[in-house]
Order: structure tokens, then C-alpha cells, then sequence
DNA sequence: TATGACCCATAAGGAGGCCTTATGCCGGAC
DNA sequence: GTCCGGCATAAGGCCTCCTTATGGGTCATA
């Protein structure tokens, strides 16, 4: 059993009857509240009639064609009005603002070489929106973060989340055309090992190199891969310090223009994705559901 | 079936969710929140889960140790805090207000009489109290018109009104001393003839000199008595302009102090008396309480 | 004067909102 | 590792609040 500590109990009278006060106080009539209230004359009647005895005074005066305030009801309808005024409006407000700020959170990488290109195509289909974007290499807990959708990497299951798959999370060995250059072109597996490995930790590497069928067992070992941080290893490969395996759908445009080179058909795939997740509560909520659609068709392109 | 014609229908959420809101906000802190309303985390839980999704955005990120507000719930919450602060205000104004000001309605004769006497003595032991004096002839409708207590006559029997009664409407033929020696003074019934009858179409006059065995078919009758308006009668017949048929209990003062004489023991009784009433549902409204009992006590000196 | 329209009051009945109890889960602290 | 603090969730029941139906009272019209 709570205690009564705190505070002095307000003991405001039951809100519901102080909404409908303000409405027949606008409108004095019952049968007119009653029509703006969307209930009945009678639910009207029972109301003001629970407000005037927890107040302990009648706010309305019952004449043959209408009713009019007591001096008592006269008192309060100004300021209950006030009050219902301030609180729509700030209902209405945060209604709107929260549909007017999308908050993304999203691994680095996705960020910087996929988003960041097309990010100006969806704020022009929806000029209301603000697209608030955070990077963050945690995943994302909808209930401890502010974030409407986040881009996370995995096997694509979280209960109450859902999930739209992106892409696959493959790897491939990636690096500038003049480092291959440098030792007369790539042509087999083996002849990365003659090249600097840019995070060799990364067990990406020795799944790649297995499945190439080539012996690596120099390379140090981690734990995890470095997914979402790609974007580090991707500027050193580009800049020919090295060797990176990364993701191929994320550096589309670097081996278009030639600044990267994938030497190998040989992709491994670990079965993580890209995912484009949010509370499954909120798959209708406007804002969500509109950025969703939009990334989900550019994906497709 | 009402329609939702008038006014854009507001759409307020459930408002026993926002008041839940404004504590946890506070508070932050379901648990305390739950405290200070007097129910349990349960159902604060509860009712911030319905606000949040008719809102469609959190308004709480559950942290580990404490809940924090979310964008949302900050623009949320300050105006929901200032709907309530004057929601709260208002109310106990009007509960203060009411209990302040005492409006009783009484009919002329009465205030004039006697309560105009004794009053000061009420407002003395009820500094606090507010007396507005109404004066009306006819009988007071609680439901049409602003009054908390009235001073009535009749039988002491109205629906839904309690009754106190004050004292008999008995009757007596009064007059100034100065009149009665002008024919020798006024020894047997039949003398008073002989005088100017003051608003001789009172049913009393009638009522009174059967009682009397006095015959006195030449007086008009009329309907009612005059009962409440005695007090312009009791000016004339003190001015000596004639004799007046007036209820002792309202004119002790002028016969205590020789103004008038009541020449004869014989008093008329229709069962009529005064009365103080009041909405039964308003029994223990304590300014009511107060004036009943101050009243009674008077009354009963 | 009778009749209909309008408006509020009241009674009876039922649906559902809302609260409680009980329990689970999670993170942090000792 | 275990306990503790705090929120979430499920099940169940009360009681508020709404609806339907009806009555009373006043005013307007015939």
C-alpha cells in the first residue's frame, strides 16, 4: 500500500468531469457539450452533477431555456479553460514535434559511405522531417536510447524489434590499384600476405583466407570483426598503406572509381546483415514508416 | 447518437494518464510517482504505457538506475506542470470562494425584522464568512437561483430541501398605543372596526375575527395572506395609520418597546410557519452548517 | 388549453477503464 | 554470486462512467 507522504495530494475533483465543465461552460448547455463530447445529454448531466457535489457548490444555474454559471462556475470555467488550452496545446506540439524529428542511430560506416550520399534524397521527399543521425558502435536499446530507427548489424532477431534486412554483411579484401601495383598485381590469395594487412585481428580475415585455401595462421586472432568501423581501415587502404577486407555493398562507389580494387570473386559471408530495425510498436508511426519505405527502395536500386 | 460537429473534437488523451505523467515527471521515478498518487508502480506503469502510445513516442528512457525524460517528454512536461497548477489553483479558489461567501434569501419581513438584528453577531462568531442577503417574495428555486439558505413559510415540507423551523406565522391584530387611545382604547374585538384596517384583503383578518366571533363579512378577501411583507403593515399601523394583523414573533422588539400594542391574547394559527431550508445533499456544507446552527441557537434564545 | 418541442434529471443496466496483487527481468552493489 | 531497487507484465476484479429509457418542466403554437 503507498503511503500519502509526498507533496500534498492535489485532490483535484475526477479530470473527466472538469473536461466536460469546460465544455458546457463554453458552450451552457448540456446538449451541446454533450454533442462536442461525443457522449450523451445524460453522461453530461451525471458528470457536472459529481463536480458540483465534490465542490460542494452547484456551478450551474438550471433556468427553463438554458443554464447559466454561478458565481462559483464562473470562477472556474476561465481557468479551466486555460488550462485544457495549455494542455492541447502541448499535446499538439509534441505530437508534432515528435513526428517532425527523426532521430537515426547508426554504425560509423553505414553512416558515412552509405547514408551520407543519399540522406539529401529523402529530406527533399520530406522537407517536415529533421533527421537527427548518431553513430554509435553499441547496439541500440530502444527503451534506454532516444532513437526512432537504428541500422545495426546481426542475425537479424531482436523480440519487439523489427527488422528489415539491408544487405549482407560480407567481406572481401579491398586496396588501392597502385599498392597491387606496387608488387605487380594481385593475382592469387597468397600474394596479399606480401602486403601489409590493415587489422589483421579482425577474424574476418582468417575466414577469408581459409575459405581461399590459404594457410594464415600468422594472423592474430579477435574476438569479433570490425563491422561498422570499416570506414577507418577503408581510408588506409585507399590511401595504400595496406590491405582491408571490408563489405562490398559499402564501398560501391570507391570500386567504381577505381580508388579501391577487389581482387578476388571470393566473398566470405558469416550470414550477419545490415538491418534497418525499430520498435515493432511503432511500425506505423508516419515518420518511421516513411524513412523506412524511402531507404528500403534506394536499397533496392 | 451525437455527432462531432462542433469544434475540432480535441482528442485529448485518457486524462488520468497526463495527471500519472505530471507525477512521474516530478518525480522521475515511477515508483515515487506511485507514492505521491496513492496508487501502486503498477499502475503508474500502466498509465504512462497508454500515454506513450497514444502519443507514439516514449516519454521515459528507462535507465538502470532512474528514468530520464525523453525529447518529447520534455516539451510535454512543463506545460502539463502549468495546466495542473492552475487546474489545482482554481479549484481550491473555488472551494474557498464557496465556502466564503454564505448567499441567503429570505423574504422581506424576516431580514428586516429580525435577522437584520442579530446578524452582526453571526458575522462576528464567522469572521471568514461573506453574507449576501437576497430578499424575494417568492419562494426560492435552489436549482435556478443562487442561494445556499433560505428563510421561507409555508407547511415545511419540500422534496429533496431540508427544513428547520424557526417559528409559528401565528397572527394578531397590533396597532400604536397613540391609536388605540384615540377611540378610548381597544377593549373587545368588535373596537377594532371602528379603526382603519390595514390591507383588510388578508385572509387573516378573516381568519382572525371568526376566531373572535366577531362578524365581519364587509373586509374583501383575498387569496393569500401578506405574510412576508408585514413589514410595511407593521410601519403604517406604528405610524398609527391603523391597525395591522401582524406575527408576534417578528415584532417582539416593537411590542417590548410600546411601538405597537397587541390588544388581545387571542392569536390565529393557519399551521403555517418559517422556515430555514436547504438542499438536503448540502447538509453539511460547513457554512451552512454554520448559519443553521447559529440560527437554531438564536431562535431558541 | 392542449400539444409538441426543447432541455435537463434520474433510474437501471452494462462495458470497460483502471487499479491491485503477484511475478519476472534487469542492472548495479556488496 | 546474491541481494536489492526499480520497471514491466499478466490476470483478475471493482467501480466508474456511459447508454438507453423515461419523466418533469417550460415555452411556443394552434
Amino acid at each position: 500500500m503507498p503511503d500519502l507522504s509526498s507533496r500534498q495530494v492535489s485532490q483535484l475533483p475526477p479530470l473527466q468531469a472538469i473536461r466536460v465543465f469546460d465544455a458546457v461552460a463554453r458552450h451552457l448547455s448540456f446538449t451541446r457539450a454533450a454533442g462536442e463530447l461525443a457522449m450523451t445529454q445524460a453522461a453530461v448531466s451525471y458528470q457536472i452533477k459529481v463536480l458540483e457535489e465534490r465542490i460542494g457548490a452547484p456551478l450551474f444555474l438550471r433556468r427553463p431555456r438554458q443554464i447559466v454559471l454561478t458565481e462559483a462556475g464562473q470562477r472556474l470555467a476561465p481557468a479551466v479553460g486555460e488550462a485544457f488550452a495549455i494542455l492541447g496545446q502541448a499535446y499538439a506540439a509534441v505530437r508534432g514535434g515528435a513526428d517532425g524529428l527523426l532521430c537515426v542511430t547508426t554504425v560509423l560506416t553505414f553512416a558515412s559511405n552509405w547514408l551520407a550520399h543519399r540522406l539529401g534524397s529523402f529530406q527533399i521527399a520530406h522537407p517536415a522531417l529533421a533527421v537527427r543521425l548518431e553513430t554509435s558502435s553499441r547496439l541500440t536499446d530502444f527503451a534506454r536510447e532516444e532513437a526512432d530507427i537504428a541500422i545495426r548489424s546481426g542475425a537479424g532477431k531482436w523480440p519487439g524489434l523489427e527488422a528489415h534486412k539491408l544487405f549482407d554483411a560480407d567481406f572481401t579484401p579491398m586496396l588501392s590499384p597502385k599498392l597491387a601495383a606496387s608488387i605487380g598485381g594481385v593475382k592469387e590469395p597468397a600474394d596479399l600476405l606480401r602486403l601489409p594487412i590493415l587489422d589483421p585481428g579482425d577474424i574476418w580475415w582468417n575466414e577469408w583466407f581459409s575459405a581461399a585455401g590459404v594457410h594464415s595462421h600468422d594472423l592474430a586472432r579477435r574476438p569479433g570483426s570490425s563491422m561498422g568501423a570499416q570506414a577507418y581501415e577503408a581510408n588506409a587502404a585507399i590511401a595504400g598503406h595496406g590491405v582491408a577486407i571490408l563489405t562490398r555493398a559499402l564501398f560501391k562507389a570507391e570500386l567504381a572509381d577505381g580508388r579501391l580494387i577487389q581482387p578476388f570473386d571470393l566473398v566470405g559471408d558469416d550470414g550477419h546483415a545490415y538491418w534497418l530495425v525499430y520498435p515493432e510498436a511503432r511500425r506505423n508511426v508516419p515518420k518511421i514508416r516513411a524513412f523506412r519505405d524511402w531507404l528500403l527502395a534506394e536499397i533496392a536500386c
